[in-house]
DNA sequence: CGCGTTTGCCCGAATTTTCGGACAAAAAAT
DNA sequence: ATTTTTTGTCCGAAAATTCGGGCAAACGCG
């Protein structure tokens, strides 16, 4: 489960008791007071969530918003907001906000939001992993001639059978259903060398 | 994007109103008065979250929490409550509801947690199927003798080939970097027949 | 209707792969 | 320390694969 959770607020008594709550609640909390020092924090992949506040002296909300959106579009950004900036909240969502909360909000509702946005981003960067594996899988069969395409895939089978059987030769070949000797053979066209495979040596 | 909301809600007139509501935002609202008529809608995979009261004269919100959980772990459900059943729908969302509206609620906010909630499950449900795509793939990666796995493998990467080449078979084993004749040879011995990969013939 | 191209298949020789047998060295068990 | 098992390598014959050449039939096009 992801925890962390930068937090843009200016107001130092506010963000010091933000980054309380959460820590209560075994979330992991990066207090900022500002873009320029969440900036840094802000990159692709970033395994959590921002939660900004909405109007701040330097650059505001929408600034982080659009920021993080460079930086990864599925990136969720929760905005801290006053009770009459609510209507400017409304508009970040459309920009792509994930949320917002209203000031002052009880600690309940500012962890269920979080919690959501956690889960939500959760999802996104296992989807990506999911889909970055699928895509190394498939890339090696569209490259090269059928003759290389079929080597790596038999490298890969015999290097697997290998890991299984703790670098056995004899048993990785019976695994693989074919003699011992040619299991050589083929090893030693493939240049893979038994010993690698070995747990005991890790 | 996902756009199906199972309604569960007794009183008509809000049931009616919301699901008006859902249809201006492009949204596919599926209204049920209660639990019974719910229940045929609520199973696994459904492409859409339930939107439920939580205070109902037959069945409350948390049978059809429960209910749906069993049928999906991951399927969202958004809870309607009265004002003075907060507390309850806290408690809720601790035996996993995604989320809670107070009544009355702003369309506005309405819509907003229902987006969350619907590309939350698409989400979720894109993760199923990539990672269904990732086992279809990775099992026959750990049957069968090495040769049958290569044969799989090797039948795969031909009709591919066939498939991108519109079964030319000239065409295809140039796109493999092997001589024409090779290709029969190895579509004769793996039973490939290149008319079943003319484009034209569908 | 010709005419050139492409397909599908067969042949045969060169090359590669398979696989059993054998054996010394290393590792494991007694 | 000695026996047993396992490893890694080499050999050689049988089997399979590769691939160029050739050829009749089918297809596509002007």
């Amino acid at each position: 489960m992801l925890t962390k959770v930068l937090i843009i607020e200016d107001d130092t008594v506010l963000r010091n008791s933000i980054a309380q709550t959460l820590e209560l609640e075994d979330l992991d909390p990066i207090p900022t007071n500002g873009f320029t020092q969440a900036r840094r924090s802000i990159r692709s992949n970033f395994r959590g969530v921002i939660l900004s506040d909405i109007r701040m002296p330097d650059h505001d909300g929408f600034d982080v918003l659009r920021f993080a959106q460079t930086k990864d579009p599925d990136l969720p950004v929760i905005l801290l907001t006053g009770h009459s900036d609510v209507p400017t909240a409304k508009r970040a969502l459309k920009e792509g906000a994930y949320d917002y909360l209203e000031k002052p909000c009880p600690p309940d509702t500012m962890l269920e939001t979080l919690h959501r946005a956690l889960s939500h981003r959760a999802l996104i960067l296992e989807n990506r992993e999911v889909r970055d594996e699928l895509e190394q899988i498939s890339m090696d069969q569209t490259v090269g001639t059928l003759s290389e395409r079929l080597e790596t895939h038999e490298r890969r089978i015999i290097e697997s059978a290998l890991y299984e059987a703790d670098g056995k030769v004899a048993q990785a070949a019976e695994a693989l259903g074919i003699p011992r000797n040619t299991l050589y053979d083929r090893m030693g066209k493939l240049q893979i060398i038994a010993k690698a495979f070995r747990k005991s040596s890790m």
